[in-house]
DNA sequence: ACTGCCGGGACGCCCCGTTGGT
DNA sequence: ACCAACGGGGCGTCCCGGCAGT
């Protein structure tokens, strides 16, 4: 019987993160979720003690993600900083793909909300780039000048935001593809060291050629 | 009395700016944006027919004040391209101080739970950006190859994600000022043609002081 | 306006002494107050905070009436042991008429399940009933051996067992009368003194004449 | 497995004895009574059709002991008029030491939330006294005027009076007992005829110490 | 004219008593 | 003996209309 219960999990945590995408944690009531799905609000009961715990599976589900998805790409990519640009597209492929990416996506913005226990998402995010940005730095492709935290949050902030616009306005996933090669576009110059351009640039797929900005990066250290 | 009735629905705006900040729009009840203050419900419902009418009054009432903002900081800058970056600082100053604005950003992310009357306050700001990235065209600052529409809406969604973020992790109002600072450096280049780099930039930091920031502000003339 | 609240909350109050005394606290939901009866959820919700709130008014409002019964009394007996027949005589007849009192009387028997604030209405009685013994000692028509304090709890015990025992066998009242009847019969020998009998149980109705013991009580004093 | 099925039976019977007691009938959940005792949900469902039945059985087990407790006090009394206070002595011993007891004289007093199978403990206490009233006025011990049946249900009831008073104040179980005291005090002059009252009394206190009683017994020898 | 008391349904979450598959 | 699952409410309370006061 552990096996139906396993299903049975998996198909709550499924209608849960539907609507919990569609309408937010709040809005959210146990009765949607349940309702034309074949799951039984004493399923729920079973599995989840609270609705609380329910979004804090979908967050910590999905934190798990993020570490199998980099060592994916790993075995791809040697030069870490070519695996950038790959991870966050993927990621973006992942969330026009699966629910419950898309939901914790809505449900880490929601944080607040759903209590203390609710496992900080953007923050574990950051912290896989960030690691992957210093791990860079050693393979020498990285400009000194970066601060490695500053920028993974700001990717994430970036990503996360672009999620929800193109969700509010109803825009395709088009138009979040073309924003992320945007940002990538102007950011990858900022961070590799201007020597090494050329052959990490070669052959990364959908962000384009890279525009020759010629002059130096602006100083904005006060 | 117009008087008294004009600052009673203020005061109701006000209340409910700061619980709609804190908690969100489902998460708040009414009994929450009366109690503690001298507003009674029946007062609310004789300004507002509804709650969701009070959100959109709130979303209504930031959306006007972003040409305003916006004619302001022209008077100081005849270059466009050059007043971009004070107006997202100014944006994020107005954010820490005003819960108006704080509410705001929360309200525009939630805006499909308040309904299809929230009017589209990401997109109205994307707009005004978007227009003056233009402007900045015909000033002959942009680079040819600049999707303005694009870049707009990347930095309205950034601006949104890192405020959220900040929240989010409560971390003080330095670090966002820090993350837009990161923006500009990889964005500005991007943008603005190489040859007016130099002139652009140069004294971009004279425009004032940011209120209410004891640090320093970062040195945007390289 | 106040009218029509205090009239709500009456009816309220009278809908709920009907559940109670039919179901008890526990097994009364809101709905069966509500179903039925013209009031709403609303209006109970306005004027109890909940269901507990509710239970403990009807308790407050039984609890007032007995010192109000027993002054009512005292006008018409000047010895205060000729009063106390009397007074369980008219509780019963209370209890026979008045929904909130047979209510309370069930409620005070749950009150664990109320909650500690849940008044002890059987202590309450219990306090009238010693105060008014003691007050016949005074007067000198009690026996000496007397503990005042028993003796009141003992008939409140009593009395509640009784009326407990008449709901529970669908026995009617009658059966109740006589029960009182006999335990006046046996116990007021035990409480006045000998040479005091004939004189204060003349006319006391209902009781009947009182049996001649002839043995002197027996001494239990361990 | 005959034997860990009757063990689990009597388990899951002194678990649900012990929550009812606390919690009454309807408070008392299948969880709580399972929860913190190695017993299953499932395991109570094998033995017992429904948590009604279970409070059936509480009260039939209990329905059964006083039959027993009959006899075995007969063996040392030969004249039923000394067997009655000491019957209730008993039982109120056996009150204060068996959950089963406690719980069923709760049980008694919500037995119409139990349902129409719940066996009228009372009425089987009652029959009881009855029984061995009769029999004492055929040994010619009892007054010609007393209603024996009438005489009996007062027992009864008063008996439960005290017990649940008891429970609610929270009370030690010396209060009751001193309360039985003066009951007898009053109620067997009434009962006993007058030239008989000597010789029953005698060494009424002989059958033997009260078990887990610190303080000496009252001595009832006149 | 405007405020506020009072009342009205409608769910939301929790959890409860209970049954199938093993 | 039991894990898993099932619907069905319970209480709290929420968002909102009508009148009655001022």
């Amino acid at each position: 019987m552990q096996k139906r219960a396993e299903r049975t999990r998996q198909a709550i945590l499924m209608a849960a993160a539907e609507m919990f995408e569609a309408k937010g944690y709040q809005a959210t009531s146990l009765q949607d979720i349940v309702t034309g799905r074949d799951v039984s609000k004493g399923a729920v009961y079973f599995h989840f003690p609270s609705k609380q715990n329910l979004a804090v599976a979908i967050l910590q589900e999905q934190l798990g993600r993020w570490p199998a998805l980099v060592d994916e790409l790993r075995q791809h990519n040697q030069r870490v900083i070519r695996l950038l640009p790959e991870l966050l597209w993927r990621a973006h492929a992942i969330f026009h793909d699966d629910v419950l990416t898309r939901a914790s996506t809505r449900l880490a913005c929601e944080g607040d909300l759903i209590g203390a226990s609710a496992p900080h998402l953007f923050c574990g995010q950051a912290d896989v780039i960030d690691a992957l940005l210093q791990e860079a730095r050693e393979q020498g492709d990285l400009r000194p000048d970066v601060d490695t935290r500053i920028v993974a949050e700001l990717i994430v902030a970036t990503f996360a935001g672009l999620q929800r616009m193109a969700v509010l306005h109803r825009t395709g996933n088009a138009d979040v593809r073309a924003h992320l090669a945007e940002m990538w576009r102007w950011l990858l110059p900022g961070l590799v060291k201007a020597e090494h351009m050329n052959e990490v640039m070669r052959g990364i797929d959908g962000i384009g050629p890279m525009p020759d900005t010629g002059a130096p990066r602006p100083d904005l250290s006060n």
